[in-house]
DNA sequence: AAATTTATCGAAAGCGCTTTCGGTGAAATG
DNA sequence: CATTTCACCGAAAGCGCTTTCGATAAATTT
């Protein structure tokens, strides 16, 4: 590959001059930047990027952070949509995206730790979990940051307007003609989980339904074992509900097989709507009614708002929510007499 | 955060002491080896990635390449257990991943040279297409690499055992009574869908069963739209298949749907086995028979293989050839006389 | 023709770290 | 006591690049 030195040597000038008209420096003629780059061509040439980064401080990297806290990691589809889109964007303005462990050479220390000794430019954050001390910390420090799927005060936050989601859940299902709602909710140590009941809360009550005993039930971690077991609490209440809201649509996914496995037919028995749109969503049977988080907006205002702040060198705190809408299939039906 | 030199002002040694107390050299008494360490827990200390390659020429980083060929990116289930798979097996060892692009700062330029821009120890890549130009690069480069999903002669591979997969599901199907079992395969540009359609035939021929007219149909590129396509042109057959092997989970489930819309019931009309055992496999309706992936050990085995050959420095060609096995669940059922 | 500008280049310092090699005093050996 | 070993430390070079600042020659202006 070679260094500046050697083509330096090669085209007989300095590596002053030769760095200069790689950068396009104004002060080198045309014809010796024309032969520089050149030579760099023929040589393969490519700067280091470490010796660049140690010289301007400046690595062109962004540290991306998963809250593992429930052993979700890269897996789940909805926040990997979302880094999918973000990765899209930030490459395209010269970026890469580096996913740093907690182990650095068997030592163990914090994500900000790790983001500090790889000197990334920023850092972006995809997580629920308003507690993680680890996000905790990385929001106090002084490093760009923007934080995805979470609200907070202290830094840039863009999630989905979850409040408007769980309405309108729940205002589709209140036009099929259902009164008896129940929800299947996130835990509430997530502003997600949180967030989806206060909407249902508030539509139930702006449509004078009553939410009965039992309706409303934690679904934790959005899993599709957490759903199929909220989902079994529900059908064993004495008033069975006609209509589920369900905050993920894994989870929702849970929920479906067991009413199935109850022998209930969906949405003649209990319509059911989900959370997320995964890809998935559209092609179970029955297809799935859900409210679709715009996860490619998310990505790409995560990436905007983020690269503002570090070409700007100044951290700001802006709070970004994202519309979400629904997506009526055919998991909701009309009540049946 | 401070460098070294603020650590060896603070302590009243030379930086080259601190820096051997700090990497252990044994050459530095224990008394000011603590000293240092404690100093520098103090200041938090944490020394400069960058700083550190330049001059070890070493980066623990590792660059992974996903195959965007197809548009699935980071996005599809399968791919992504296994990167989180790798990714939990890497950082054990002190490495971080970094998603290269093929932009750096607004200059076009292959993963090859954008590896080697950013200096990585290794390269991990994710791709199924034989023919993609910038895996090839990689491959004849120098840099250490393991492939996954895909074989090679000329570089460490780890892949599932496609063609006993393939069998597997066959045998399965011959088993419960079924004779007509069609095959809705992945593209033959893919060593998977190839390796899949080897396995399907050996098992036909070795159960001496026919592969009637129509019954082998390209599915693509593994997506839900095109397992949907492919399925209806299996159901419009004068002879239609009471079992149908499909290559890959999601594609199944587009053709389970296609089957769905037909009005036909499962496995009651139609039998069908998919392939990856993906998370949503066991959710949805009817539990989906499949050929499961280890996507853990392929992770585990590419972590391993990969980082032997950077500590070694030296390049290695294995094929590591994983077994899988067949998930029995609810799409699949006896043959109705 | 003398004085200024302008265009083009390079020396050198610096980014933060590792590593070789030599130096010092103290301990061990004869 | 002279010599060798040993434990411990630091000077300095080097990793590959950027950037400031000054130097030089050519072009322009008086």
């Amino acid at each position: 590959m070679g260094t500046i030195y050697d083509l330096a040597k090669m085209t007989g000038f300095s590596i002053t001059t030769v760095s200069k008209a790689l950068n396009n420096y104004s002060d080198v003629s045309e014809k010796t930047k024309a032969k520089i780059v050149q030579a760099a061509a023929e040589m393969g040439y490519l700067p280091n990027a470490h010796a660049q980064s140690l010289s301007t401080k400046r690595s062109w990297t962004i540290g991306v952070m998963f809250s593992e806290a429930h052993g979700v990691g890269m897996m789940h589809p909805f926040f990997n949509a979302i880094i999918e889109s973000f990765r899209k964007a930030t490459e395209q303005q010269g970026y890469d995206l580096i996913f740093a462990s907690r182990n650095l050479r068997n030592r163990d220390m914090s994500y900000l730790e790790h983001f500090q000794h790889r000197a990334v430019d920023g850092i972006v954050v995809i997580c629920s979990d308003q507690m993680d001390q680890h996000v905790q910390e990385l929001i106090q420090s002084t490093i760009p940051i923007v934080v995805v799927d979470m609200d907070s005060a202290d830094c840039s936050v863009v999630y989905s307007d979850n409040i408007t989601g769980g309405t309108l859940a729940v205002n589709h299902l209140h036009e099929l003609g259902h009164r008896l709602i129940a929800h299947i909710a996130g835990d509430t140590s997530t502003d997600a989980g949180r967030a989806r009941i206060e909407g249902y809360q508030q539509a139930m009550e702006r449509l004078a339904l009553p939410i009965l005993d039992g309706y409303l039930v934690n679904g934790g971690f959005f899993s599709g074992e957490e759903g199929k077991r909220a989902m079994n609490e529900l059908l064993a209440l004495p008033k069975r509900p006609t209509a589920v809201f369900v905050a993920g649509d894994e989870m929702a996914i849970g929920a479906i097989e067991a009413i199935h496995e109850a022998g209930l037919r969906i949405p003649e028995d209990i319509s059911v709507v989900g959370y997320d749109d995964i890809y998935m969503a559209q092609y179970i049977t029955p297809k799935l009614t859900t409210v679709r988080q715009d996860t490619e907006t998310i990505g790409q205002h995560a990436a905007s708002v983020l690269i503002e702040q570090i070409v700007n060198k100044k951290r700001v705190t802006t709070r970004d929510v994202i519309p979400v809408n629904l997506m009526v299939r055919q998991s909701t039906g009309p009540v049946l007499e």
